[in-house]
DNA sequence: TTGTACGCGTTATCAT
DNA sequence: ATGATAACGCGTACAA
């Protein structure tokens, strides 16, 4: 085939063979160009080349993988690929897997667990070199079954009970203390923590570091009040925001920790389009820092984890355990970070 | 290797052959269990079926791909995967994957030729069924490379010139019309348009709507004004708003057509912060109705792109073009619909 | 119904 | 410096 020409769909490409054919060398000299052209010489390497070029020969990675018995891709399995705090770990790991010029297999399990099981049954089957995962259930067996047939595996911002993977995470305690310790800090002396359900690894931690951070500057425990909600949503804020403004003046908060920021942004809403001003009526604080915070119409103060950080370390994770024999499961734990602004700073 | 133990890393698992041997029977067999199941006795599909499971055997779609000359892999590079349209875009499209028992590569280009090059060229060397993309640039001689190369590929939101490929798209011109034919019709005879840079051709599209229902109205062309600006961001909305507040009120727009929904949102940050109301002083409609929109201080309106259907369509026309002989090239565009919330309507 | 043999594209080893 | 050959795991045509 010439240049130029477009090949039908489904006809096969070029191949090693076809090279040599045309350069007229053998099968090992083309091959040799490829892995190690020094071997070659700059004669024969130009004529394999030319003949590279003018069939438009690519590699085909099904048959190095075969024949390596691994293939040169990472995969990260996110929980929901619409959530930005995902987007962002991606984002680390694809620059990790690109400096080790690996590629990155990217799939959402959408929050189901049988898309997550679809999903590693084909991971599993590419025989990809490690797997990142951000788990439904951390606790699931079917981590076991990867593991168990020796594909590494990271979990990502989950911990499991026992230490049988490699995890990274962010310290949601402290994340929660830092956030209390700001609002008290600020003057308040009546604080609402937002969110759940508390089944949620995550949502029951920062729950705790607030209550820690709480009961340690001495204030009284009943003036920490939960507002639980049923998901992490903008639309479930909107509804705790409903709910506070019905407290009885005397016990109603005057701020509230939300255990993410799409809560927040809902309990914001919903706060200013009822006339009460924030930070005036309520201070509000989020966690996770996405883009949108800093764009609220009243730019929110929340909690950021290095999310960039997270997805390389998971790299890092992975493909130590793909590539060192001595490797040793690792829990890597970041810390958090208070970014202020106007809504508990007005 | 019994059941329960850990395979070491690196070690190869499980392949046919050790299935033969294990449950006695022959190599053909056992693919016969995998490919063929009616052709084979009850009695030693159980044996097989035993054996697979004590050695947990797993495909090796390396060897499947190698030997079918194609993988059963579909790919999306992605122009910005911390933009929620795209997203949304992913999804249509695994949902579409799923359906068809193909896995996605979703790849992110982060708005960089080099990026995008890198991806194209590993989902080249997968021999990836198929590839969905949008483009840093649409005319781009890459695209064309991949095309040579006989592997089907779909734009998905952008056009192209020429008709060598399958595109889908939403009519742009159309949302801007009806973005602006819906401000006209609330009486706004003032009213910008922001948005840029106008070598998007998105975003060109919808100005040219603009002006087209602005001129049909009947209103006086300079009553039109472009707020141009760098990219389509929110920090860029917040800019525009400056803008706009300059201007001497005799002729200040009344209403805003944002190019998209971050644009609006900062904007409407900027507007609401400065302490002039929406949609009292400055009415705004923003385009995409990304999740955040209703989310906002002022839930906003914008103009809706079938996101999922569009996704669902490219990944359509991608196997169609894989497996149908005589497939045609489509350029398939799909109608936005006006999703009117308070920042219109107050 | 089951077994045998070959080829897919690549790489590595061994010979020349 | 270059060439011949085997092997990776799977699917299938054909033989038994």
């Amino acid at each position: 085939m010439s240049v130029g020409e477009r090949r039908p769909p489904g006809a096969r490409s070029a191949s090693v063979k076809d090279v040599a054919a045309t350069a007229g060398v053998s099968l090992g000299t083309v091959s040799n160009v490829l892995n190690r052209p020094e071997r070659v010489s700059a004669a024969t390497r130009e004529r394999v080349e030319r003949a590279m070029n003018d069939l438009g020969f690519v590699r085909n990675e099904s048959a190095r993988a075969l024949r390596a018995g691994k293939s040169r891709t990472l995969a990260y399995v996110m929980l929901d690929a619409t959530n930005p705090f995902f987007t962002d770990v991606a984002q680390g790991i694809e620059l990790a897997a690109e400096a080790a010029d690996l590629s990155l297999f990217i799939c959402n399990s959408d929050n189901r667990a049988s898309r997550e099981d679809t999903h590693l049954g084909h991971l599993q089957q590419q025989r990809v070199q490690g797997i990142l995962i951000t788990p439904v259930d951390p606790e699931a067996d079917s981590l076991d079954t990867i593991a168990r047939h020796g594909t590494p595996l990271v979990i990502v911002d989950r911990i499991r009970h026992d230490e049988s993977f490699c995890s990274v995470a962010v310290d949601d305690v402290l994340g929660g203390r830092i956030a209390v310790e700001h609002l008290i800090d600020r003057g308040h002396t009546r604080v609402a923590f937002v969110g759940g359900p508390l089944s949620i690894g995550q949502v029951d931690d920062r729950w705790r570091g607030a209550r820690e951070a709480w009961a340690e500057a001495g204030l009284p425990e009943d003036a920490l009040i939960l507002i639980p909600t049923t998901a992490l949503s903008v639309s479930e804020g909107r509804s705790a925001g409903e709910r506070l403004a019905g407290l009885p003046s005397r016990r109603r908060p005057t701020a509230a920790f939300c255990a993410n920021d799409l809560i927040a942004l809902g309990l914001l809403q919903q706060t200013i389009s009822s006339g009460r001003k924030v930070p005036g009526d309520l201070a509000i604080v989020g966690y996770d820092d996405i883009e949108f915070a800093a764009a609220a119409a009243v730019p929110l103060t929340s909690v950021r984890q290095p999310r960039h950080e997270l997805g390389r370390m998971a790299a890092d994770l992975v493909m130590d355990e793909a590539d060192n024999p001595r490797h040793a499961h690792q829990q890597v734990t970041f810390t958090p970070e208070l970014v202020a602004r106007a809504s508990t700073l007005g």
